[in-house]
RNA sequence: GGGCUCAUAGCUCAGCGGUAGAGUGCCUCCCUUGCAAGGAGGAUGCCCUGGGUUCGAAUCCCAGUGAGUCCA
């Protein structure tokens, strides 16, 4: 195997004089002008010097930081490139966040697919990395958002066989070092310092030699070179145990945190101290926190140590505070006092940032993916306020991170954060009750509470375990909160497995064929065309033709595929289904139209007309949610139908009945302006400058150029279906319903068209059918239906109440009642066919009466018993029902004054009554 | 996407095969007239929907609907 040294050995570390060490103290190589330097740089071989002494001549603001980088770069010839959005998941399925930015650029341009919007570019991307969501505020230097400033270059190999998006190299390492020391130079740093680490990266399934630049003990920038991919025949062997070997494309992806450089330029004790000042001053005024010079000072060179320790999780922290403070000869628990509040402040101010990012890029809070993580921050940011005792509420917090990142979408980030903060203070008091009555319980038993208990409230009632031990210990109760806790509910869920879908292979026969010509998109209305059969695959059941253009749209966007005919000659074959495989078009069909014919096609155009109107209409509906719901509302699925169809929409709470009124109102509207609607073929870069990455609503399509479908000029989406001329062709719109799908995901169900008309008459017609079986107008259904209602519930009162005089009645001496003498008592025997309710009732009154009752009936079909005892016999209803039950063949029981039982033999319902008094007799001698 | 939990009086919940309950709120009366007052009486339920098991289901099973929660 070989290792990457050669990878190292730049021309320019040769001209600059750099030379090749080991750092002694931890082994890594590292390249460095200081011919004297012996160690790394990196802590914990170094600690940090710039703290109270910046790295840099001048202090910067965040903004001035990044504009320092992004000019620098940008005179040195690279194009400067708005970022792109924090949820990653909107271009690509393999993350939820954005967490470099590179993974702006993967996988399509990375892997030569699609053209980089320029070449080479510099960003600086918002990034959100919830791994080190435990120690922010803790460390000094850990932020969960940040913006990652970089500069990146797309290089394709000479020579690399196959077609990429971009061609040759545009630079390398050599020039990504040297524009590094270059910009560290231009910020007045003293180049000498600087140390750079080999350090080779591997992601992703990519690999490549990179290297840490360190100064003044600070990791303030990574360059990766990106040229190497897993391959199991691969020369280089990684730390991640795989192999790999070079590839066709090689790109520069270079990564320099705003932050730290940001830091690094005030010296600050700790990072939050630098990037947002006005955040904290804000946080600790509201929460009442003031310290004395003496504290201060002391703060301040506690904050100095901390930074320098090397902790990575939160288990060192304890033991990295117990260190500080013997350092510091003070007593460990007035430092924590001190520190922590402090610690809270600065992670509130880094989630509230993080949140800002999340809302104001449209993620709405869910069960599931982004929503899911967006949930999870909040929560712990309100916990980490109510903690701390600040009182600014929650969306004043957010707002003030999204004002100061420019979010145009504040309102309704407030209105978010307002709804999740009030559905959280839900879940806590349904959990504070559900722990006060279970503390209560095991506060009277003297157990402590069980894991198993502890389990079932995080895992199905999101409650925290230590705000289940608060609660328990004011209750006088006790808990023991297992050290491997989430292990255990990680455990819960581990029975679940899931069979991975294998991929499919490819279709080898499809490779030597063309694309088909897409005649669909020349004229979406019409049905007929000519085309030549290139090739008929069999398949297990019909034939795959491959015609060299077609007039059927396969299956794609939520839109079904055309039907129709092909016929040649005399013959003619049905199209039963229609998908595209690699940019060529399969007609499924029932018989071979012979290949090589020449042949004619007819889309079936009834069907192909009401899926168009449902697709328009679909982009109708989706603008309309979004006027009237917000901007955030995106596409989360869509399926057209030909009698309805849905759009999935990302929401934060259930569609009022007024809203949805409103949307089919607003979508109507634009049918009846009749507006154009059609499609253009622009570069990608261009759709993606002039509208943003909302058009990509049903996801990221490939390829350089993109079909965007224009409504007006109100509505623009990247789209592959085919849509009406003009939105008047659609003729009306109808919500038929929502629901949700999830939470966080509301299902619009409607119809357009035909459709929408014909739904509307089924719902007509079940309510004048209802209106009829009522006997009124229909718009009187309601009142009716309410008052039909009220009267059928009044009356089951009123014969609940009739039974019960009816029973009494009957007890006082009615047809087939049977006396029996039993000793002190007197029991009575009766057969009377009525219901459960009678029954009872007609015991009750017996018993009351002072009598033992059993009452028998026949109807329903069944017998059926009820015994009643008075308190003072000592007779067990119970063991009389089971007698007497049994010999209808069926069985019963209850309490002993009071038992019911059946079976299926009604004709021996006689008999057992006329038994009766021989069990009772001997139920009481018993 | 998967797992788990829940659905009973206006509200909060108990009941978990055998006559639907408590607290609170509501109505009436009494006692007091001060600050969630005390006493007596009363009304209020398609026990989420549909199917199944059973002599009998609020209770057990299945499906659906709605709410909540954990994980990727």
């Amino acid at each position: 195997m070989s290792d990457l040294e050669a990878e190292y050995r730049l021309d320019y570390f040769e001209e600059e004089g750099f030379t090749r060490r080991e750092c002694p103290s931890c082994g890594v190589y590292f390249w460095t002008r200081d011919a004297d330097r012996e160690l790394c740089g990196e802590p914990p071989c170094e600690d940090y010097s710039f703290i109270d002494d910046p790295g840099f001549p001048e202090a910067y603001s965040l903004t001035e930081m990044r504009e320092a980088f992004l000019s620098f770069f940008e005179e040195n010839g690279h194009e400067r490139i708005e970022p792109y959005p924090v949820a990653a998941n909107r271009w690509r399925d393999d993350v939820l966040l954005t967490q470099a930015s590179i993974y702006d650029f993967q996988p399509l341009v990375t892997s030569g697919e699609t053209p980089p919007p320029a070449n080479p570019l510099t960003i600086s991307q918002p990034c959100i990395r919830m791994q080190d969501i435990d120690n922010v505020g803790k460390t000094g230097r850990h932020t969960m958002a940040f913006e990652m400033m970089a500069h990146h270059a797309f290089n394709t190999r000479e020579d690399a066989e196959a077609d990429y998006a971009y061609e040759g190299e545009v630079y390398w390492k050599d020039e990504t070092v040297a524009y590094c020391d270059a910009f560290f130079e231009s910020m007045g740093a003293n180049i000498e310092e600087i140390t750079y680490l080999e350090d080779p990266w591997v992601g992703g399934g990519n690999a490549g030699p990179a290297i840490e630049v360190i100064y003044k003990g600070a990791e303030l920038a990574t360059l990766v070179f990106m040229c190497m991919e897993q391959d199991p025949d691969g020369e280089y062997e990684m730390k991640d145990g795989n192999t790999y070997s070079f590839m066709d494309t090689y790109i520069v992806d270079t990564g320099y945190g705003l932050e730290r450089w940001t830091w690094m330029s005030q010296g600050t004790a700790t990072v939050y101290e630098a990037i947002y000042p006005d955040a904290i001053d804000f946080l600790k005024e509201n929460a009442g926190i003031e310290h004395t010079d003496e504290e201060r000072e002391l703060i301040h060179r506690a904050a100095k140590l901390s930074g320098r320790l090397d902790i990575d999780d939160v288990d060192d922290v304890e033991d990295a505070r117990g260190e500080v403070a013997e350092k510091l000869g003070v007593d460990v628990d007035r430092l924590r006092e001190l520190i922590e509040p402090l610690e809270t402040i600065y992670a509130i101010a880094d989630h509230s940032r993080t949140l800002a990012y999340m809302f104001g890029d449209g993620i709405v809070p869910s069960n599931v993916a982004t929503g899911y993580l967006a949930r999870m921050v909040l929560r712990r940011t309100k916990r980490l306020v109510d903690d701390v005792g600040v009182d600014a509420p929650l969306d004043e917090l957010v707002d003030m991170q999204a004002e100061r990142l420019g979010y145009g979408n504040r309102d309704t980030i407030r209105e978010i954060v307002r709804t999740e903060e009030r559905k959280y203070r839900k879940t806590l008091e349904r959990g504070s009750r559900k722990v006060e009555q279970l503390a209560d319980e095991y506060a009277a038993t003297d157990d402590p509470i069980p894991t198993e208990e502890l389990l079932e409230l995080y895992d199905s009632h999101g409650i925290q375990p230590d705000m289940v031990a608060e609660i328990a210990a004011e209750r006088g109760a006790v808990v023991d909160v297992p050290d491997d806790f989430y292990a255990l509910v990680a455990d819960r869920h581990e029975r679940v497995t899931d069979g991975t879908d294998a991929e499919p292979d490819r279709d080898e026969r499809l490779a030597d064929l063309p694309e088909t010509e897409k005649l669909y998109y020349d004229d979406q209305g019409r049905t007929e065309f000519e085309a030549v059969v290139l090739d008929v695959f069999e398949r297990d059941e019909g034939y795959d033709v491959v015609l060299d253009q077609t007039m059927f749209y396969p299956e794609g966007g939520g839109q079904p595929a055309d039907r129709g005919q092909l016929s040649a000659g005399e013959t003619a074959v049905e199209v039963v289904d229609v998908e595209e495989v690699d940019g060529v078009v399969l007609h499924h069909t029932d018989a071979d139209p012979g290949k090589g014919e020449f042949v004619r096609g007819r889309v079936d155009g009834g069907r192909r007309e009401r899926l168009r109107v449902h697709h328009t209409a679909t982009h109708l509906i989706g603008h309309a949610a979004r006027e009237v719901l917000g901007g955030h509302v995106r596409q989360a699925g869509a399926q057209k139908g030909l009698n309805s169809s849905r759009l999935d929409v990302r929401h934060y709470e259930r569609i009022a009945r007024e809203d949805v009124r409103e949307i089919e109102r607003v979508a109507n509207e634009l049918v009846r302006r009749n507006v154009a609607v059609t499609q253009e073929w622009p570069h990608r870069h261009e759709a993606e400058a002039e509208h943003g990455f909302d058009l990509y609503q049903g996801g990221v399509p490939p390829g350089t150029n993109v079909r965007l479908i224009h409504v007006g000029d109100v509505d623009v989406q990247a789209c592959a279906g085919t849509h009406v001329d003009r939105t008047g062709d659609i003729g009306s719109i109808k919500l038929l319903k929502t629901e949700p799908v999830q939470d966080g995901v509301e299902r619009i169900v409607f119809a357009a068209g035909d459709a929408a008309i014909e739904a509307t008459q089924r719902t007509e017609d079940a309510l004048f059918d209802a209106a009829t079986e009522l006997d009124v107008d229909p718009l009187d259904v309601p009142e009716a239906a309410e008052r039909f209602f009220e009267e059928w519930k009044a009356r089951g009162k009123e014969i609940d109440s009739l039974k019960e005089q009816l029973a009494e009645a009957r007890a006082s001496g009615g047809a087939d009642v049977d006396e029996v003498a039993l000793g002190d008592v007197t029991a009575v025997i009766q057969r009377l066919d009525g219901d459960a309710d009678e029954l009872r009732a007609t015991a009750n009154a017996h018993v009351d009466d002072g009598s033992v009752a059993v009452v028998g009936s026949g109807a329903n079909g069944s017998a059926s018993f009820v015994v009643g005892v008075p308190a003072d016999v000592s007779i067990n209803a119970g063991a009389v029902v089971s007698d007497l039950a049994g010999r209808v063949g069926g069985g019963g029981g209850g309490p002993p004054d009071f038992a019911q039982g059946g079976g299926p033999d009604v004709e021996r319902l006689d008999e057992a009554l006329a038994a009766a008094p021989d069990v009772l007799r001997r139920m009481l001698e018993a």
